[in-house]
DNA sequence: GTATTCACG
DNA sequence: ACGTACGTGAATACG
């Protein structure tokens, strides 16, 4: 027997949108809704695999309802527009998965539902309704099932299941309907009949005429009898209203719906524009996917033909362990790895290349590749830094440009990028910074970070034994043994065992935070568990994820990611060694342990105050600016200011809360977490922030012009014309804004602080390798720079270090780096 | 796979 | 009534 699946996408899409937290794609549309009427509808397809498949959609603009019992109360209220955003954008992808949009004026989604199933009842078929709306019970039949989505879990309403719940048949169901009436759908039911009524007598008489002509001797109170009498006008209206037809004139049906077929393709391409990657792979599509293929009429040379050939012109690469194939001036070439490796005139600067992920082509060929001048992957990450995936799939997944070969590809994207790069001002950031730094971070990651294994070691087992007395500690405290990592037996422990009170919750129980906890540390088990997560936290992350990382050499080699963040900064993984510790004595240790090659020492350089010299400059407010020029330490400068003393009068107190001001202004600050950061009301917090903004009124000025600008063209940009937008500035949604309003404040100061050091590390890469070859950069870590340098030759590489970074660029205030040196990372920063 | 916690700038 | 600063990555527990 063949299979209808109908959906009911306006019930669907009403509930994920407001069952799953906000989502927006790379684009800036928001995409929750659809996400989750995906997983839904998918989830059903997989289970039932039915042969046909339709969408049933409202024409008119979709209600909003809501079970909230406020927003019952206000009634309905227009589709908010994120929502109202999202149909287009569903409609396009239930035809890609081969579903058949239903939808016709005058009709209600429910009408095509009835419809659909009629038809496909008369033919015999197996129909199934997925919907979140309990009116379409109505049309369960022994053929038809109705799939209701709840919050939980999707039910599978047969009839039997139908008469189980609510002790009616489904047929009848509709007549409750008419007597109690539906507030979210406008049906006014009988006054005074509600649920339980309802089902009590259609239970009894089967249907409203049943129930009507047996009123008169029915053993029925008589205050109800009165209302339904009453009533009766009503409860036939409302039975109108509340029945589905199931013979609308469509002027579609199943035939039509079973012409539509999945196209993995554009399915591809929507999942890839809406950032759905999960979802991509769960329904295995696959872009136009790209051919990784030799292209006809493909030549196999060697080194020395290759390099002969492309002398002197330009020429689009891609390289990986199978290989290396190379289009130039029309004619493809392709190598053995091993031969690739071996292309030195090919590689040094001779030929101006094209690739996609120049880091990754010098992994694959294990040196370093000079001569790029376009990186096809760097260029999406500065088109489009809000995407997490800038692999090629994803790329060509976006931007399908009419070619299945992936050379041929990569060539098209890079004079396609590099017409919008133009446009748009980041064609400089692209050749300038990015490219020399994809160079630059490949040998970093190449020469890795030699870390004292053995030290380590010991460290690790001297935690190991101080978190093995807290644990006793702690269990005795407790009165039993648990699992003190288990946030939820902590919490069970701390409050309900022990009675301690908890400050907050989270979605799936207490809230154990060390921010909660903290408020609780009068208690000694408190402060325990705080330290025995210390403790624990640096053995297992820090200690063991070091030790598992090195190689045989005892070398960590981290990975950089340069096409992540959504501001233009770096970051660190496998290990991550930009979040080494240091704020916590105990923590701080773990730096001992990163040493420098035998005969070396280590460098480290770092911007002082880098963000806030940036907002003074963007900003160019007088007094930020004049107490840079200065020299004068800011966050006295800024408590002198804020708290109106004079700078020899700033105590550490509130030179600690001005510094707190500081950075939460960087942040596009709030009073309640000022107030929280420093353990003050709001009303203080607030005082502070409005104190700070009439002091530093450019600072005042520059922030709401952000903002301003942000709404205006949609994204920010940093000094040297990176761009990030800001789709959360035009949510309904408060908190969205909101934060929308923080990302334009701060963006712009991470991001510009991020191309500074980037130009930085170029500067220093560069006069190193004129000046001073044997020294090797190491490390960025935001806003330091780590190199190592034989111990004579240490003195000029701190130097040319601290030099470089402090001239990088030229800002209205100075920005000087302080250089440290030692024998390790501990001593020397 | 998601949530929680915590490490860094 | 609710949630609450920007940007990251890793380990752990748990369903």
């Amino acid at each position: 027997m063949k299979k209808l699946l109908v959906i009911d996408a306006n019930s669907i899409l009403n509930r994920a949108f407001y069952g799953i937290a906000p989502l927006t794609s790379p684009s800036g549309i928001p995409t929750n809704a659809v996400y989750g009427m995906i997983n839904t509808v998918t989830a059903q397809m997989e289970a039932l695999s039915p042969d046909i498949c339709a969408a049933a959609f409202d024409v008119k603009a979709p209600t909003f309802r809501h079970n909230m019992y406020s927003e019952y109360k206000a009634g309905r209220r227009p589709t908010p527009p994120e929502l109202l955003a999202q149909f287009p954008v569903a409609k396009d992808c239930l035809t890609a998965m081969g579903v058949f949009v239903a939808e016709k004026a005058g009709f209600e989604a429910d009408d095509i539902l009835g419809t659909f199933a009629a038809e496909a009842e008369a033919e015999d078929m197996e129909v199934y309704l997925l919907t979140g709306d309990r009116d379409s019970l109505q049309l369960i039949t022994d053929k038809t099932t109705v799939l209701l989505a709840t919050n939980k879990e999707t039910l599978n309403m047969t009839p039997e299941a139908f008469k189980e719940k609510y002790g009616v048949p489904a047929e009848n169901y509709v007549y409750c309907k008419a007597l109690m009436g539906d507030s979210s759908d406008n049906i006014p039911g009988v006054p005074g009949i509600g649920e339980k009524t309802a089902f009590k007598l259609i239970g009894e008489y089967g249907t409203l005429d049943a129930m009507y002509e047996a009123l008169p001797d029915a053993a029925i109170p008589a205050g109800q009898r009165a209302k339904l009498e009453a009533g009766k006008e009503l409860a036939y209206i409302s039975l109108e209203l509340a029945t589905i037809k199931r013979d609308a004139e469509l002027g579609f049906g199943i035939k039509e719906a079973a012409e539509i077929k999945r196209d993995n393709a554009r399915l591809a391409a929507l999942f890839s524009e809406l950032g759905f990657a999960k979802l991509t792979e769960k329904l295995s599509v696959k872009a136009d996917k790209l051919e990784y293929t030799l292209p006809n009429g493909t030549r196999a040379v060697d080194a020395a033909e290759l390099c002969a050939f492309t002398e002197g012109k330009t020429a689009v690469f891609t390289v990986d362990a199978d290989g290396m194939l190379v289009l130039c001036d029309g004619a493809y070439m392709h190598l053995t790895l091993e031969e690739a490796k071996k292309a030195d005139g090919f590689f040094d600067g001779g030929v101006r290349l094209v690739c996609h992920d120049l880091k990754a082509a010098c992994h694959a060929v294990g040196r370093r590749i000079r001569g790029c001048v376009f990186d096809t992957m760097l260029a999406d990450y500065i088109l489009e830094s809000g995407t997490s995936d800038h692999s090629l799939d994803a790329v060509a997944a976006k931007h399908p440009l009419g070619t299945g070969c992936v050379i041929d590809y990569i060539n098209a994207l890079w004079h396609d990028e590099e017409k919008r790069l133009e446009e748009n001002g980041g064609l400089k950031l692209l050749t300038e910074i990015e490219i020399p730094v994809a160079e630059i971070l490949y040998t970093m990651e190449e020469r890795g970070f030699l870390v004292d294994i053995e030290g380590l070691t010991e460290f690790g087992k001297r935690l190991a034994s101080i978190a093995s007395e807290l644990e006793n500690r702690i269990h005795f405290l407790a009165g039993r043994e648990f699992n003190i990592n288990s946030p939820k037996q902590l919490g069970t422990v701390l409050f309900e065992e022990m009675g301690l009170k908890a400050p907050k919750k989270t979605k799936s129980g207490y809230s154990t935070a060390s921010d909660v906890l903290d408020k609780l540390s009068d208690h000694e088990i408190v402060s325990l568990v705080l330290e025995y997560r210390h403790v624990t936290k640096l053995n297992s992350t820090f200690v063991c994820g070091l030790i598992n990382a090195a190689d045989a050499e005892g070398r960590v080699h981290t990975t950089f990611h340069q096409s992540v963040t959504a501001t233009g900064r770096l970051s660190s993984t496998d290990p991550n060694l930009q979040n080494i510790p240091i704020r916590t004595e105990l923590g701080r240790q773990m730096r001992k342990f990163f040493i420098p090659q035998e005969g070396c020492l280590l460098a480290d350089a770092d911007y002082s105050q880098i963000e806030l010299r940036v907002l003074a400059h963007v900003s160019g407010d007088k007094e930020m600016c004049r107490a840079f020029n200065e020299g004068a330490d800011i966050h006295t400068s800024t408590a002198s200011a804020v708290f109106n003393v004079p700078e020899e009068m700033v105590t550490s107190e509130l030179r600690k809360r001005a510094k707190a001001v500081n950075f939460g202004i960087v942040y596009g600050i709030g009073e309640f977490s000022l107030a929280e950061d420093l353990h003050i009301s709001r009303k203080e917090a607030k005082e502070y922030i409005e104190s700070y903004l009439a002091r530093y009124s450019g600072v005042s000025e520059y922030l709401d012009a952000a903002v301003e600008s942000a709404r205006a063209c949609g994204y920010v940009s940093t000094v040297f014309g990176r761009r990030r937008v800001i789709p959360e500035l035009k949510s309904s949604n408060k908190n969205l804004q909101a934060f929308g309003e923080r990302v334009a404040m701060n963006s712009p100061i991470q991001g510009s602080a991020a191309d500074i050091i980037k130009i930085a590390m170029i500067r220093v890469f560069r006069r190193l390798e004129r000046e001073l070859p044997e020294a090797r950069l190491l490390l960025q870590v935001h806003d330091e720079l780590l190199l190592e340098a034989p111990k004579d030759k240490m003195a000029d590489a701190a130097r040319i270090l601290e030099e470089e970074m402090a001239n990088a660029v030229k800002l209205s205030v100075p920005l000087p780096a302080e250089c440290g040196v030692g024998e390790n990372w501990f001593v020397c920063h």
